[in-house]
DNA sequence: CATAAATTTGACTCTTGAGTCAAATTTATT
DNA sequence: AATAAATTTGACTCAAGAGTCAAATTTATG
């Protein structure tokens, strides 16, 4: 016999669940229209709520902004944990390009470039969340030197030439066109390292 | 003998002079801080002129933004015409690369993202606008698959790929930093050929 | 230096959208 | 069904910034 209890309802799981919710819909918005352009009433109507209810799920509209941002570099940090850490750094590096391209192109999380828009607090936040992952990818760039599988040149601007493309995705991709996720991943990822490869 | 006749002064010069100092100018503040965060009151006092001058010189906020993309697809568009017509694709493609970016890091001008924020008829003219510049590259790959310079793979997502790096440049790139931008060019340009060619 | 046109300004108006709040409504639980 | 907490709303306020305009100022030229 199966027990059916209905879990006792965590109310404060409900919250975070539908808070979530909130920046999702708002993340989206914000790179279809931009942040300025994405009023909070349209985002509310998205969801179906008003725009005051917004305001019981978040203090202002640059925390919104703030969590977007963190949403995206949280998906990044996932990812660059989730590596292995032997083999040839150019390996790793591939496996994580993909995994990148396929997470912006999959979950609906963005890399937004509207960094301008916040507080100070916030934007040295995230822009330090930013570096932190520019700086992983960049010594995986100089590992790659030293084990020979990525070509001499300056490190980071190895890794600012293919960051762009992943940034660059927002403003062309669209899930529901002809070209799909996994195709560009791979196809992504082999431009990457063959420009950057011995 | 010289004659040292100073020009007639040309009052319509100096007015157009004058109004591409403001589109400039207000492409400076929108790189900088964002369109919307870039207010007309704060380019006019980084010219030395109160808002109201502005207007004298601009319909509105909108057509600045619009004249600010006009400005760096008229650059490109420069850049484009002025290559050769003959020798293989992927060499033109890197000659056409390291004079974007040479522009892109010397001319002040910039490829800005929010093309949201302009009215449905200038959003339209600057999304064609790109598309040409971004038709004319892609058939340059097409050309480099046939003479034999290029890689097979779909045109546009080679493309799509290296074109990033460009609009990536605004995010990081300080002129007054440590990057040069001759540097950049040659290092970007060398990696968008290694990573599409045959 | 007189003057007419060009340029600039101070002091407005107007709109939009963020944010608030008391009251209404919904929901889980007894 | 009763009820207390959680959630949502309508109807506001408020600030910021775009855009205007008549008047003041500057400028090229006779």
């Amino acid at each position: 016999m199966e027990t059916i209890l209905k879990e006792p309802f965590d109310r404060e799981k409900q919250f975070t669940a539908k808070r979530r919710a909130v920046i999702y819909a708002a993340g989206q918005a914000f790179r279809r229209r931009g942040y300025h352009n994405a009023s909070m009433t349209e985002i509310a109507a998205n969801l179906g709520l008003t725009k005051a209810a917004l305001y019981y799920y978040v203090r202002n509209k640059e925390e919104v902004l703030y969590e977007c941002h963190l949403m995206a570099y949280d998906a990044m940090d996932e990812i660059l944990a989730s590596k292995p850490k032997l083999g040839l750094a150019m390996d790793k590096l591939e496996g994580l390009y993909i995994d990148f391209v396929k997470m912006l192109t999959s979950s609906g999380v963005s890399l937004l470039t509207d960094v301008n828009s916040l507080g100070d607090e916030n934007k040295t936040d995230v822009l330090a969340r930013r570096a932190k992952i520019e700086r992983k990818i960049i010594r995986l760039v100089r590992e790659g030197q030293k084990d020979g599988s990525i070509r001499e040149g300056d490190p980071r601007l190895h890794v600012f030439f293919f960051m762009g493309a992943l940034n660059w995705l927002n403003a062309w991709y669209d899930a529901s066109g002809r070209l799909k996720g996994e195709d560009i991943a791979t196809h992504f990822a082999q431009q990457m390292r063959e420009g950057i490869r011995s």
